[in-house]
DNA sequence: TAGCAAATTTACCGTCAGTAAGTAAACTGT
DNA sequence: ACAGTTTACTTACTGACGGTAAATTTGCTA
């Protein structure tokens, strides 16, 4: 007896279901192994044992231990779009009012994105290394660099934009964006590598709020301060 | 016949020198190969090829990989020391006149260090990851903890001796000395991995020189402005 | 020259990323 | 119901690399 379309249909969907949910642990088991043993203590065995499948299983669903690295980092870039999005919508409604909250405004995007998945920012910091990122393959690397590109390009937008409205001064935005996202990357970094051990929130928190601060300050177009 | 003991003595010295020199000519293959491939894909064969020796020689000048890693970095942790006292001696002998000179000669400090081994200064980014952190013996990571503790206890005395002498606003040193290193470290790597295929000196320099302004700028306690 | 000490190498081990080959189940048309 | 096929997964392996033990060469001493 031939089965009825609807009931192949049917199946299939349910197949696809279990195969979307076995690739889901797979990547969730990654996400705990990566994030508690960083990416080169990491085994392919024991992400496969956290997963509860077996290590060839999984070079079903990625092609090798970088690929699955990389996985992990593009919802993270999309949230940071995401938020850069609404600071772009707040922007355009005029619900930003001086330099200072735009700044603010775009380190929050970014921070946030921190916050939410701490040891997945951390896992960004590990690919911003010459070594790993000459160990991608060039489909994966270009993927990468376009999403990350797409972020960059929206933050600069929003930077030339608070220019435009007279929030900051006139600065480069390409080296501006670049100070932002390098400056949140760093003293993450920095405070991480610090209290490796006792990971301290706040003191990472202080630090970036002390350098927003600054750099808010620095960018604000005072209104009756001489321009230099 | 015996010989004199200024004979032994001369021998002595000369199979002393020949095995620094081995010490050297590994040191420098390795800078060569970690600056160049990484520290993942570096391998101890290569290095040891590059060096003209056998695998095994490297481990009875060195422990593990990663002491071999480690001891390219302490030069340049020294050096940046070097620099910061220079600064510490100017700032005490009143050469320096203005918060942004101070914060500039800050950054000049470190940023030297860069120009001068960026392959050096990228392996210092490499460990400050938790992942490599955790993969360093004990003695290790807390010989490297000292000596980097040691130069962030000279960067904020040389914040704290600024703020007494009213050249810039008084803010945490701690955080704030965070805030210099973070920025340097996040700003070089970001440029590292954008342009790791065409390294462009100048744009990285222009960014730190960027970060650098709006910091200066922030921390100068202004003569006549207004506090906020 | 024999004997000793240091320096270096050859040959090996354990671990881990990645793969080839095999298997068991589910699906397909008759 | 049943043979053939596809899908999903596993067992068992390879090769590369960090690191080491044992053998070997080199050079000094008497």
């Amino acid at each position: 007896m031939i089965l009825r379309d609807e009931h192949k249909d049917v199946c299939r969907q349910r197949r696809d279901r279990e195969k979307a949910q076995r690739m889901a642990s797979i990547v969730e088991a990654a996400k705990k192994v990566f994030g508690t043993k960083g990416y080169l203590k990491a085994t392919m065995d024991e992400i496969a044992l956290a997963a509860e499948v077996t290590k060839p299983t999984i070079y079903l669903y990625f092609k090798a231990k970088d690929d699955l690295f990389f996985s992990l980092m593009l919802p993270l870039i999309d949230d940071i779009r995401a938020e850069l999005q609404k600071v772009e919508s707040h922007l355009r409604a005029g619900k930003i009012r001086d330099g200072a909250g735009l700044i603010t405004a775009i380190f929050n995007a970014f921070y946030a994105a921190y916050e939410h998945w701490p040891e997945t920012f951390r896992i960004i910091q590990l690919f911003q290394q010459q070594g790993l990122m000459g160990e991608l393959r060039p489909e994966v690397r270009s993927a990468l660099n376009d999403r990350g590109r797409a972020n960059f390009h929206l933050c600069r937008q929003l930077l030339a934009t608070g220019m435009e409205l007279g929030l900051i001064r006139k600065v480069n935005v390409y080296e501006m964006a670049d100070v932002v996202w390098g400056v949140l990357v760093g003293i993450i970094q920095l405070e991480d590598a610090k209290f490796y051990d006792r990971k301290d929130k706040r003191t990472t928190e202080n630090t970036l709020r002390l350098a927003e601060k600054l750099i808010a300050e620095a960018m604000t177009i005072k209104t009756r301060g001489k321009r230099k």
